[in-house]
RNA sequence: GCUACUGUGGCUCAGUCGGUAGAGCAGCUGAUUCGUAAUCAGCAGGUCGCCGGUUCAAGUCCGGCCAGUAGCUCCA
């Protein structure tokens, strides 16, 4: 029989021959760094017996797809080191993760970090035998005595959910049998270097209603040396953190008795969100946007034509008190609420006023303080917090000027990224509600489903790169979420751009068309540079808290060497400060080695070393920040330097 | 909220087998005015997260609580 293979040659192999026979046939090292197969474009075991006629790629652990393949197995090398230790756990799933791959295991009684040791011997054990893996099916009600038959209760309750017809495989490892699709390696002895990492509580089904199960979180790579780099990166983008170093560089602080989840910005904190503000306001102005000011409280009667207090109250800061359906405990009681969103607010200066077609599109934006009762646990940092400040805006306009709004979104966001140095860190998330039918969506199928597609057009039309997610959408309509990931690995949104339908008829918005006829209108939900707080958290990681000059919280540092240099010192301040740049002197009784180390430490852009020399010539010594001594200048030529690198926002 | 981990001066950390706390940095004072990544000396600073228990004796052992951090989105 003939195959063909990836790069288009064909492959003439004997009836009845294995993908891995055909890994063997090609060469003897394809076959010992094969790991999976991809035959017809569907990734599979090597054991996959081939056809004629079909396409087949071998696919090794450089591979993605290879290497989810090998982590997938070393989860299964976990699970049976796990029921030779602890017979009596039962487990749920083990899928591959980015960064490796996890368990989530019912333990009787939970296990700690402590027992790594004692898990990682065992699973060693079961690679050194290099057990055989084999791949079975099974009818349903085969598959459900099995899985019984071994107490497994979350695996019958999976197979029970499988929809009628659908293949139900097996993976047998030595004494060992999971349910699972595959593919898998094809003995464990396969495996060169692995590590359990973390543990941690999750909830079965991802429900916070169900059992809480253990999560034993692993990596594997294909050698060692790999393990030891990709644990080694990870201590050090750690110290990036935002957490540690926001807080160790004097940018924010946290009280107790202020409360969880609310930062406390400090100087250099509040200089640097100061300065994205004013470029960000000062950019939306540019491009058309009218800035409003509105209360960062309301009635709850607002709420009620918005929704929100009905499905959203539990997380909203409401002041007055208030019984289970949300009306005023007290007769006669007004009762109020911090703003969760700013839409609701400002839909009423649409509304005041009758507008006419020639009025649209109508873009408002606003630097808008929201509050959001976040559960106790999900506050980090800067990313998630009770209190913070959103580059929000909406557009009311017609149907068909939603894509050129759109776009002009986006346009907008790109060039805000591309002055923070952030393009290329993000990525693209075009969230739907898409077959997701809960009804925490407005109920309008034909609505939903014109909108999604009126989306996905435009996002093509710009040829963004991005990827769909189903049940992520707002209520209202689909988003653009342009995401990024902290040091952590964990991805959250910075950005988000969406077009809602329903929100013209909630609210009463209308417009008066060319043919006199009231219509509604449509509206976009954005943000350009996201929310303050979590924008300034991705900075503070991105450049380990040296930032670019253009946002620096203090831009250049002078250093007079003796006191006979500090008036030269104290004037060049000044005269930087006249220019509208940011600088500090460091008059301390030190010696300029010193005074260095500290600005070095303190990641100033720049530092002036001034002395006697100096003095005299009217020029200046200067160091710049990750490039030392950069030698003696007239000062008018470091200031027109400096004031070009701060205008054009240079990043380096 | 739940699960796990962590909790000693402003910061980073020591503290053995239970015998009522120690260093460096930072701070303060004094001296030093020294040209490119830490000048010297002295001083001061802690109810060991909180509450309770065991003990002659608890930072250390036990229980409870609080706070911080990570995970709880990836679905055979």
């Amino acid at each position: 029989m003939k195959i063909t293979l990836k790069n288009g040659d064909a492959l003439e192999l004997e009836a009845n021959a294995t993908a891995m026979a055909a890994a063997q046939k090609i060469s003897e090292g394809l076959a010992r760094a094969a790991v999976g197969a991809k035959v017809n474009g569907a990734v599979c075991d090597l054991a996959h017996v081939l056809q004629e006629g079909d396409t087949l790629e071998i696919l090794t652990v450089k591979d993605a797809e290879g290497l989810k393949i090998y982590r997938h197995t070393c989860a299964h090398i976990l699970a049976q080191a796990l029921k030779t230790i602890y017979p009596t756990c039962k487990l749920a799933i083990g899928p591959v993760v980015d960064s490796g791959f996890y368990y989530d295991v019912d333990f009787k009684t939970p296990i700690t970090m402590d027992d790594f040791a004692k898990i990682e011997d065992e699973m060693r054990k079961i690679i050194k035998s290099n057990l055989p893996i084999e791949r079975f099916t099974l009818p349903r009600a085969e598959a459900l005595a099995l899985m019984g038959k071994y107490h497994e209760n979350y695996k019958t309750e999976i197979i029970e959910d499988l929809p009628e017809g659908e293949e139900i495989s097996f993976y047998r490892q030595g004494t060992f049998t999971d349910l699972c699709r595959g593919p898998h390696l094809p003995s464990t002895g396969k495996i060169k270097a692995f590590k359990l990492t973390s543990i941690a509580g999750a909830y079965w089904r991802g429900n916070e209603k169900n059992k809480q199960l253990t999560r034993i979180y692993g990596t594997a790579f294909a050698k060692k040396e790999e393990l030891e780099e990709y644990l080694k990166a990870l201590e050090e983008a750690k110290k990036r953190d935002h957490n540690k170093l926001g807080r160790d560089m004097g940018i924010f602080m946290t009280s107790d008795v202020v409360g969880q989840g609310l930062p406390i910005l400090m100087p250099k904190g509040a200089k640097i969100l100061q300065i994205l503000t004013r470029f960000v306001e000062d950019e939306e102005a540019k491009r058309g946007f009218m800035i409003t000011k509105t209360p960062n409280m309301a009635k709850s009667d607002l709420y009620k034509i918005s929704g929100h207090w009905y499905h959203y109250r539990d997380k909203m800061f409401v002041l007055g008190d208030v019984d289970e359906k949300g009306e005023a405990a007290n007769e006669g009681e007004e009762i109020m609420a911090l703003r969760p969103m700013t839409c609701p607010f400002q839909y009423q200066i649409y509304k005041n006023g009758l507008k006419s077609y020639r009025d649209l599109p109508c873009r408002y934006s606003e630097t808008a303080t929201e509050f959001r009762k976040e559960a106790s646990g999900e506050m980090h940092g800067l990313i998630r917090v009770r209190q913070f400040t959103l580059s929000d805006g909406h557009i009311i306009c017609t149907k068909e000027q939603v894509e050129g709004e759109f776009k002009r979104c986006l346009d907008l966001s790109y060039y805000i990224l591309d002055c923070l140095g952030m393009r290329g860190d993000v990525t693209f998330r075009f969230s739907k509600r898409g077959k997701s039918k809960s009804d925490k969506y407005i109920d309008d199928d034909e609505a939903w489903n014109n909108t999604e597609a009126m989306m996905k057009v435009i996002l093509d039309d710009l040829g963004l790169d991005y990827v769909e997610a189903d049940d992520e959408a707002a209520f209202y309509g689909p988003k653009l979420d342009v995401q990024i990931r902290n040091v952590f690995g964990k991805e959250d949104t910075l950005i988000t751009i969406q077009i809602d339908f329903a929100a013209g008829h909630s609210f009463g918005m209308e417009y008066v068309d060319a043919d006199g006829v009231k219509k509604t209108p449509y509206v976009i939900h954005r943000s350009s540079i996201g929310c303050y707080e979590r924008t300034l958290a991705f900075l503070i990681e991105k450049y380990a808290g040296a930032f670019p000059l253009w946002f620096a919280p203090v831009q250049v540092k002078v250093l007079p060497i003796t006191d006979r240099a500090a008036d030269y010192a104290k004037q060049l301040v000044e005269e930087m400060a006249a220019l509208g740049l940011r600088a500090e002197g460091d008059y301390r009784n030190e010696k300029i080695g010193r005074k260095i180390l500290d600005a070095e430490n303190e990641k100033v852009p720049y530092k002036l070393v001034i002395g006697d020399k100096e003095v005299e010539t009217g020029t200046v010594s200067v160091r710049k920040r990750s490039a030392g001594d950069v030698g003696t200048m007239p000062k008018a030529d470091f200031f027109a330097l400096c004031k070009k690198e701060n205008d054009e926002k240079v990043i380096f």
